[in-house]
DNA sequence: TTGTAAGCGTTATCAT
DNA sequence: ATGATAACGCTTACAA
């Protein structure tokens, strides 16, 4: 790789002057600027990131921390983030915890040592279930900034980016009593122990005591795969008179379309279903699920540029920004 | 952040003597390397990798270019790579070319300037749509090992992990003819423009040639949403002598076996549906599509083990490997 | 307008 | 056993 050392030598000028020519510096003449550029681009030079770093004490990376990357809001969400992160010039760093806690720990703790300038990160499910956050605080305490997503320590002070989970499975049962005149409606839950299950079981029940209707919660208990159909199955076979459903994640409505089918469920006549969703959500499922989409490119973008302002500005204030859901109505039902 | 050098102070001894201390140099006398280990540990001292990458001309990342993220194929190859670099102490930077040229190029050049060790990537759709492939060629011709995985270049000489494309989809067509007696078997494709596209195509050709059957290939060039299903929907109604599917992507199989249904086709019985799958792609479909599983989780480990082979190992040999697929048969067709 | 030199935090060579 | 010094490649005050 070539250096300004290389390049000085070949013109016989100074490091410093070829640094300046590079640099557009007015200090320097018209003549040598041009004869420096042209020597550099012949040669390809690029200036080596790591000492620009090193002389600056500013990487222009930032650590992404995620749960898992396979789950489709997370593979959005980091869509968003790359995007807005290379717009701004930046470089992510991405490691995934898958869920647990020694690896969330260990991320955080490798790249705190100079290799980012920054984290944006959705906490671990275990994290969240066992309620430990020291880890996160170190890094701030570090003046490392810090940035979450979708799942929050609400303990934490800290930049935050969340989505209208109490509201908009709110607004979304709210619906369904009303427009629909829906009246024994089955939320359908994987994500119980999550902070973002809470609230949109919360949404829910807060609807359904409001027109005074008696909650039904099919909690899967984290369930894979045949399992989740197994339960599903079952439960609607057995409640026969539940005529809506609300799944809080993006899975189980489409599992619950296809079991009412089995049963023999005309939807959405007999049946509404209505769950979370994301890019190819409704294309898969038919007849049409109704979804909630979260703008998951939306809260990558915001939480991007949220975590540069307090990297760059001095008088940042933290702040949480809620991104609102958009209902998407299956045609069916419109 | 502590140093090296504040170290050195707060024990008035040299800084040399403190990173000996810290490395275990059998120089160092047993007294002194506990106690600087001993102020290390209390003043939670950590090396600035910056510095040590500037040093050893190391950085232990790898640049990971990815034409997109949401395609869940990608996101579990994603999965793969992060845990094995992990297990090899190596970050990753990911970057999303979005399946453009010039979001290729400009990350390949941002990283090659002593930003990463390594790239690992597939490339994207443009580039291999309108062959253009010299600035991957430059990288390599820098010196820095590339890996390309999935779609691949062959007239770039580098390592390689690819999925056998052709082999599994001769096999599951030769499955449906011979084992299921299928004779008019529909190709649905989404990518055929696409080097991957085109050698299951080539696949599936070469079974029905050997068997004196017609091809059908229903090319839907890139669409999106609800043009895959009119698409998907009028053919099958067109040609109601289909009596099997083979889709090429994730998404095809599944909309497929919902318009099916909709005409009125029992499945499997009428129409045996086959296509490529991931983690929830059968859970997401009823009845169950019968799956040729990429290992994509495996093909992200290989691909670290294999660039990091290339990157430390002198005699290195470059190297195509091969992943083979598994073919998940739906519980009604078993 | 150009050059010198210090420094970012490490590691490694060579004295002491 | 410890320390002084140079070096990695770059930026930048300061001198010339």
């Amino acid at each position: 790789m070539t250096t300004l050392k290389e390049l000085a030598a070949l013109l016989n000028i100074s490091v410093s002057t070829v640094s300046k020519a590079l640099n557009d510096s007015h200090e320097i003449s018209e003549n040598t600027r041009v004869r420096v550029k042209e020597l550099a681009t012949k040669l390809n030079y690029k200036p080596n990131r790591i000492a620009q770093q090193l002389k600056t004490n500013k990487t222009k990376t930032i650590g992404v921390i995620l749960p898992t990357v396979t789950n489709p809001f997370f593979a959005e969400v980091l869509h968003g983030i790359e995007m807005a992160a290379a717009n701004n010039d930046y470089d992510i760093i991405v490691c995934l915890s898958n869920e647990t806690l020694h690896k969330e720990k260990r991320s955080l703790e490798l790249l705190s040592n100079g290799s980012v300038d920054g984290f944006i990160m959705a906490v671990a499910r275990e994290g969240q279930v066992k309620m430990q956050t020291e880890h996160i605080q170190t890094v701030i305490d570090r003046k490392i900034p810090v940035l979450m997503f979708d799942r929050v320590v609400n303990e934490i002070n800290c930049d935050k980016v969340i989505v209208d989970d109490f509201q908009s499975v709110y607004e979304a049962t709210e619906y369904l009593i009303k427009k629909e005149k829906r009246k024994n409606i089955l939320l359908v839950s994987n994500i119980e122990e999550l902070s973002v299950g809470k609230l949109r079981i919360e949404g829910y029940s807060k609807a359904l005591k409001e027109h005074n209707l008696n909650p039904n919660i099919l909690k899967l208990d984290n369930a894979i795969d045949l399992d989740i159909e197994t339960k599903t199955y079952n439960y609607l076979k057995k409640h026969k008179h539940i005529d809506a459903v609300i799944s809080i994640d993006h899975v189980t409505g489409i599992v619950a379309i296809n079991m009412a089918k089995k049963i023999g469920k005309k939807i959405p006549e007999e049946l509404s279903v209505l769950g979370f969703g994301y890019e190819h959500t409704q294309l898969l499922s038919s007849p049409k699920i109704s979804i909630i989409h979260q703008k998951a490119h939306k809260i990558g973008e915001m939480s991007i540029e949220l975590l540069i302002d307090n990297m760059k500005n001095n008088e940042h204030k933290l702040q949480t920004i809620v991104v609102p859901s958009e209902v998407k109505l299956s045609e069916s039902t419109k």
